[in-house]
DNA sequence: GGTTGTGAATCATTTCACAGCC
DNA sequence: GGCTGTGAAATGATTCACAACC
């Protein structure tokens, strides 16, 4: 990430309370585990081990402890962890504790699913507004939400105290979107736009390509089918045709 | 064929696969570099420095270099890359010569938006069917392509060559979706749902959760505001930096 | 018995810095 | 002069393995 690292004394020592530095491959699996842990807690598991959370997480047992470990972690050996107490540790370490509002530009195809999505609102974010710069839009009512014109974004954002914001427009409308969300004191910013962003130090951005996404699956894909083309030199050109079934054995599913 | 061996590397036991086996670092960053070149191409440059890539790119030099030398490297010193040429490599690499044909399962609020997005055929992904187990969805038309019932999916996987699966189905639905893909020969699944997939060795699975990427825009929007709640900590350059380019490492670097 | 927490070891990735080439 | 390619150093992340604890 940039460099923003405060070095770790502040000064003084002993005010600051669990004020976490973690590392950036933790932050990124809390809300991973945090999922996990409400699915356990509905199913009405009070206590979990590392080993059964990290299965229901996707990752091993060793990872999930030494990234628990680094919140202080309240767990009891020979016994696991309270799945109750880790939900509370967890989402306070996220910030979680108070509910965000979000503010979508770009009600477009991806932006009109997003508006819609109830994923948000019941994982502790509230879409508070919703902007287009195309006037055709204005005024269509999504989700019981209507769709302003970005202009109106200054006092919007102050009165919805919006905290993060996320771009749904084409690529050529994104860098002057996101000046604008820092303009209003917007200093986080989820991005779908295909482009680049450029912003001031001390605003976090985060990137959501899909295309990427598949191009990356395309590499497996064609390494995959290289590596089975050529198990010896000189190997017969099996049809790589995924027609019928692949060729691989193993069928069975692991875990539930 | 790379021939690019680290020769100090001591004690390495085990095969070394003959393919270009790039670090899965690269592997990510290689869309992005494709497509700032495919925007410089469109500009009419013929050739770019690593600087000039890296930035539209949004990281350093240094690491597009390295990157780009994994690859066999195809620039010249004293001048840069080829545009043409790198773009022509990089797709060969990720296998993006042929167009990919893609299953979408889902139609439904996100599902809907990704079928019209156009953002995937234009860079060398055909969705070629879409599917729901909603039979009150099936016939639906969108975007010229027809819903089918997921029990077609292994006649059509079969007419269409299938490549990729995409699920955008809700939680509960994903993994039997994820067991149909696999059965009917998919290897690279794209999972939107949020839940963890398992499949068999072999199989790739990326996740994209929305919800996760504003969870950990969470954290940090909460970790700033503690500090600035905090006394300094020295020198904190928290300027805009000359220019508006500058913050190039601030996105892309936060995790995969 | 079982399980956590954590130093130490391994592995991966990024950055530095400069030789080599245009 | 400018630029790439790349060893080597530095940083970061993962895994191992086991002591401490219930």
């Amino acid at each position: 990430m940039s460099q923003h690292r405060h070095p770790g004394a502040p000064g003084r020592a002993g005010a600051v309370p669990a004020l976490p530095d973690l590392p950036e491959a933790t932050v990124a699996r809390l809300p991973e585990y945090l999922r996990a842990l409400h699915a356990l807690a509905d199913a009405g598991d009070e206590t979990v081990s590392s080993e059964a959370l990290a299965n229901a997480a996707g990752v091993n047992s060793a990872k999930l402890r030494k990234d628990l470990s680094h919140l202080g972690s309240y767990g009891t050996r020979g016994v696991g962890y309270d799945v109750a107490l880790l939900i509370d540790q967890i989402e306070s370490v996220l910030g979680l504790t108070q509910c965000r509002s979000v503010a979508l530009v770009g009600v477009g195809n991806l932006g009109h699913a997003l508006a819609g999505y109830d994923g948000f609102a019941s994982r502790g974010f509230r879409i508070a507004a919703l902007f287009d710069a195309d006037r055709a839009r204005i005024g269509e009512q999504i989700n019981g939400l209507v769709v302003r014109h970005i202009d109106e974004l200054p006092r919007v954002a102050a009165e919805e105290s919006i905290s993060i914001g996320v771009i749904a427009t084409p690529a050529p409308a994104a860098q002057a979107v996101a000046d604008q969300l820092v303009a209003v004191g917007v200093t986080s910013i989820l991005n779908f736009a295909p482009c680049v962003l450029s912003v001031p130090e001390g605003v976090d951005v985060r990137k959501v390509d899909l295309a990427i996404e598949l191009q990356i699956l395309s590499f497996h894909e064609h390494r995959k089918a290289s590596l089975t083309a050529l198990p010896a030199t000189g190997g017969s050109a099996l049809t790589a045709l995924p027609g019928g079934l692949a060729a691989t054995d193993t069928q069975e599913a692991i875990g539930t």
